[in-house]
DNA sequence: CAGAGCACCTGTGGGC
DNA sequence: TGCCCACAGGTGCTCT
């Protein structure tokens, strides 16, 4: 679901409803919504906490509270948006967790295939020892060409397989992947250690104009992701290449092909994606 | 270590 | 129309 793009959307939508207001309750009508910590040990931990800043780091959306930090992970059909009441109890089949708050409105975590949760971290050390594992964030100034070529060439694994590896870089996705790959006429097979330095290079420009466009745009939206419940995605139409198998490569009219790479649906050109040797 | 397969869930859309 | 299967933006586990 939500990659980078639409994690950031959210966080940035999210931020103005919810600086400075205080948790006064949280509900959980899912059992397994959150991760490794108890409801009772979480309540205690959030209730009456004011949140200080609403963040990002990978595709998690990251509450700061004043003690303490709440991440929640959308997954494949997470949605995070506020509402002014909280739905009967038949209406709200979809909803994972929600927090009361102080104005009375509520933080919904909504999701239909039920695979987000919800995280808690005591303190700053926690949250920096678990985003240790994350490699870099594209759009931070240590994701640089040079870094790139450098990890590219070290690794003996297929690039795309690779790209979507939260621990080589965080916050890229299969929609951002294939799109970044196709502007980078990469084919997503390719060994890492295989792909020229030119093309690296622009494969490290293609990341960045992909996701900069995308957050602009407000993400990409399909059935189930809608930022704030409501508004859709910009991007949805400015894709490349993802979704548009049967139409003609937007560079050379080749006909777009669909095929299975890393047990994830990969959108290429044939013509300008070349396989390797 | 790299990659395949499957598990977690629910809904939708295509093919027959 | 209705049924069955494949598939969906993610990740984490086991097995080879």
């Amino acid at each position: 679901m939500p990659e980078l793009p639409e994690v950031e959307t959210v966080a940035r939508s999210l931020r103005p409803h919810l600086i400075d207001r205080k948790i006064h309750a949280f509900e959980r009508y899912w059992p397994k919504a959150l991760h490794d910590v108890s409801l009772p040990a979480f309540r205690k931990a959030v209730t009456n906490q004011r949140i200080v800043d609403v963040r990002r780091r990978a595709k998690f959306v990251i509450v700061v509270l004043e003690r303490g930090f709440v991440l929640v992970h959308l997954r494949m059909t997470g949605k995070l948006y506020p509402l002014p009441e909280i739905p009967p109890k038949r209406e709200r089949n979809l909803i994972s967790c929600a927090f009361v708050l102080s104005d009375g409105s509520n933080l919904i975590f909504e999701d239909q295939r039920r695979f987000g949760r919800v995280y808690w971290f005591a303190n700053q050390e926690e949250l920096e020892l678990w985003s240790q594992r994350f490699g870099p964030e594209p759009l931070e100034a240590e994701f640089t060409p040079h870094w790139l070529t450098h990890s590219l060439a070290g690794s003996k694994r297929q690039v795309k397989p690779l790209l979507l590896d939260q621990e080589f870089i965080a916050g890229l996705g299969n929609i951002y992947v294939d799109e970044s790959l196709w502007l980078a006429k990469i084919h997503p097979l390719t060994p890492a250690a295989q792909i020229p330095k030119a093309k690296v290079k622009r494969l490290h420009g293609a990341i960045q104009e992909v996701l900069e466009k995308s957050i602009r745009m407000n993400g990409t939206s399909f059935m189930n992701f809608k930022f704030l419940g409501g508004y859709e995605g910009g991007y949805t139409d400015e894709l490349l290449v993802f979704g548009r198998q049967g139409q003609p490569c937007l560079r050379c009219k080749r006909e777009i092909v669909k095929l299975k790479v890393a047990q994830r649906g990969t959108h290429i050109c044939e013509r300008c994606q070349a396989a390797p040797a």
